[in-house]
DNA sequence: GGGTGATTAGAACGATCGTTCCAATCTAAG
DNA sequence: CTTAGATTGGAACGATCGTTCTAATCACCC
């Protein structure tokens, strides 16, 4: 009954983030949302309103917190072909940690909720088209500094970087043996000569 | 209230089908398979046990008269670089028909449930590693016909070609957007030399 | 120290969840 | 005609769903 502490509202955004992440909408529930925030219901209401919009959220915050955080890191720190690789074995290491690998929050939802709620399709689709845009950049950031052959069209590139890259995000749930996601991966650096 | 039809096990596992894979395990209630499928609560759990029984039915039943059904057909019907094609192709054209765009269901259930359902896992880890085989094959014998040359690795092509397919169905449900996925399947060929 | 507002635990709401059960009704075989 | 078994509509189960609400408790400001 006593009052115990003040929350600050990004970090539970960032629990509720991780829950929705590993179960999915529908497969989590505003109990658990409960418990794995440690604030309580009425405070989750008044603060984020009801589910669906706690979900947004969260979907957001992975998009600027997870997505745009690495995007924004490789291009800072690694050349244009190493940008493109880094981005590819940040998703095959996921899957050699131990512990539950919960894959790529959007793409989990793009299956799930976008066909169904455009709210959440329209997220998803400006993530995807940021991913594809930034593959795009380092394609021609390669070819300018000589990394990448001239001989590539950077946007049908990137267009076939990034449907690589989900395809390994649907077979690390499946399938998650880090020998294939790693000779797909390494497959698809080859084809950028 | 009056005795109505006898019905066919076949066709109400399909309907069922349908509906888990329109909306998925978690967002299709037993009211809802009760009412798509027109048969009585009692009979549906008699006849298929519960709700994840009936699921992993559905699911079998997709990977045997539209997955298994759709490899065999072109394995048939075509050479080994028009079947690769036409595999692409038909993800691609279910996109422009108008309706709902439900995608794959194997895929979709792959991000929902494999992760935290072993059976679920398995069924989908299988269906996934014959359509890797059933690239391999085909850039066998495209090679031995002459149709694709000899330097493609057939294993790794064919694991290239299928996380292509899974990042298009991905793609399918977020951005449904005909042209963006036409030009990456013709890009994916392109690479078939 | 009294007032304000945030936060608490927890009850309560109606709806729906998955599942089981029942009495009635039908088909089909003996 | 009788019996057995399948199927029916529909009630009922306890559990949980998402959501709202209440009364008590806390920190903070004046």
């Amino acid at each position: 009954m006593p009052w115990e502490k003040q929350f600050n509202v990004d970090d539970v955004l960032d629990k509720a983030m991780r829950t929705f992440w590993a179960h999915g909408y529908e497969a989590t529930s505003v109990q658990d949302l409960v418990e794995c925030t440690g604030i309580n219901r009425g405070s989750l209401y008044a603060t984020y309103g009801d589910k669906r919009e706690l979900f947004l959220a969260s979907l957001r915050h992975y998009d600027q917190n997870v997505r745009q955080a690495l995007v924004k890191g490789l291009e800072r720190e690694c050349g244009p072909r190493e940008a493109i690789r880094r981005m590819f074995q940040a998703f095959v290491d996921k899957v050699t940690v131990t512990g539950p690998n919960e894959g790529c929050f959007l793409a989990n939802t793009a299956l799930e909720l976008s066909a169904h709620d455009a709210e959440v399709a329209k997220i998803i689709a400006d993530a995807q088209k940021e991913i594809e845009a930034f593959f795009a950049r380092m394609v021609t950031n390669g070819q300018s500094e000589g990394e990448l052959p001239l001989s590539l069209n950077p946007d049908a590139t990137a267009q076939g970087l990034l449907a690589t890259l989900l395809g390994i995000l649907v077979l690390a749930r499946s399938r998650p043996d880090p020998s294939l996601l790693q000779s797909i991966a390494d497959d698809a650096m080859k084809r950028l000569g």
